[in-house]
DNA sequence: ATTAACATGTAAACGGTTACATGATTTC
DNA sequence: GAAATCATGTAACCGTTTACATGTTAAT
């Protein structure tokens, strides 16, 4: 049956699933099996704006199966065991209904704003020293993620691939936006 | 003396202040005064990139106060009582320390980047439907900060208004990829 | 009178990270 | 033979949100 419901019997019914649910259904669909795949598949797509580590992912991975959103099965390579799973109907259900509403969460963290922010007007050198490890940091996101597109040629209107041009180009203009201001911090405060 | 330190008397040591404690200490040299004001600063400032809630504002005060960072005194508003803080030399130092130091925390969640990700190649129209909700939300957040803009006029350079300009242009920014993406999947699925 | 704003706080739940623990297989 | 990779899991901790609880004062 259905997680989280005070359901009365084994039926598909609308459920709100829990943000790690979301990544590790939205992964089997995407070809992950095991849960180190989904972890695998995590960091080289979805890392820079959606994270999930082990102790995430196998909870929730047995959550979704008590669930019914999902089945494992065991599949040893050699003597090292593996479960793989695959969505069940309910756990496809559940993941269309999820995609086919509209998105909540939009949330940043951003260290190098909250300092830019308590930094006083008169220190233009500390907002520059902000400014300059920001755009570092943006630029070394980028190239890596420009790193994964090259290794990943496939159709341009893929989603996926859309996704991340978003991660390359918002870090880019992320590092520019850095640049610009400190530009303008130093120009008018020596020149 | 300073917390979170296996230290040996009252003097001012290196330590780590918790993420909660960099935004209190913060608005405390800012300005607020109080654990209600620096919530309602917060909400008008750094929320978009750095929030705080009273379950962690008021025990973070004490904890500050043990700590030897902050002072309060009681100053009630006639019948209400009120407790207004400010920074001792350590808390200060400590205030300092964190702002000289390169930023680390660099985080965002966005679901509609990862429902773009699990749309399916061969379905724009939800593609479509995503990045109308994500740009509508950029748009909803980008007016926001330009009312609050607005309402605060200064000094270009400062780095608060420096902060509030960031926001209102990377939501921008983000607002117009949304809008040029979604013509693109329009224009090539229909035209 | 009523509502908004001022003001402080706690408890439970939730979500996530990190460190730890274990072991097999493949590649160099 | 060593290191990287494959593979699974738990426990402790950390940080945050939400709901609850309480009371005052100012504005309409």
């Amino acid at each position: 049956m259905p997680a989280q419901a005070g359901d009365i019997s084994g039926r598909y019914m609308e459920l709100t699933l829990t943000p790690t649910a979301r990544v590790v259904l939205g992964m089997l669909a995407h070809g992950a099996r095991s849960g180190y795949d989904i972890k695998a598949f995590v960091d080289r797509s979805t890392r820079f704006f959606w994270a999930a580590s082990y102790g995430q992912i196998y909870p929730e991975l047995r959550r979704l199966e008590g669930a019914g959103l999902i089945e494992g099965e065991s599949r040893p390579t050699g003597g090292r065991r593996r479960t793989e799973y695959r969505l069940t109907g309910d756990g496809r259900r559940a993941l269309g209904s999820w995609l086919g509403s509209d998105p909540e969460v939009y949330e940043l963290r951003d260290e190098a704003l909250l300092k830019l922010f308590f930094t006083a007007a008169g220190e233009p050198d500390a907002a520059i020293a902000v400014l300059d490890a920001k755009r570092r940091h943006h630029e070394e996101v980028g190239a890596r993620l420009r790193e994964i597109q090259a290794q990943i040629a496939g159709e341009p209107r893929d989603p996926k691939l859309m996704v991340l041009r978003y991660g390359i180009e918002a870090n880019a203009w992320q590092a520019s936006w850095c640049r610009r201001e400190a530009a303008e911090l130093a120009g008018r405060g020596s020149g």
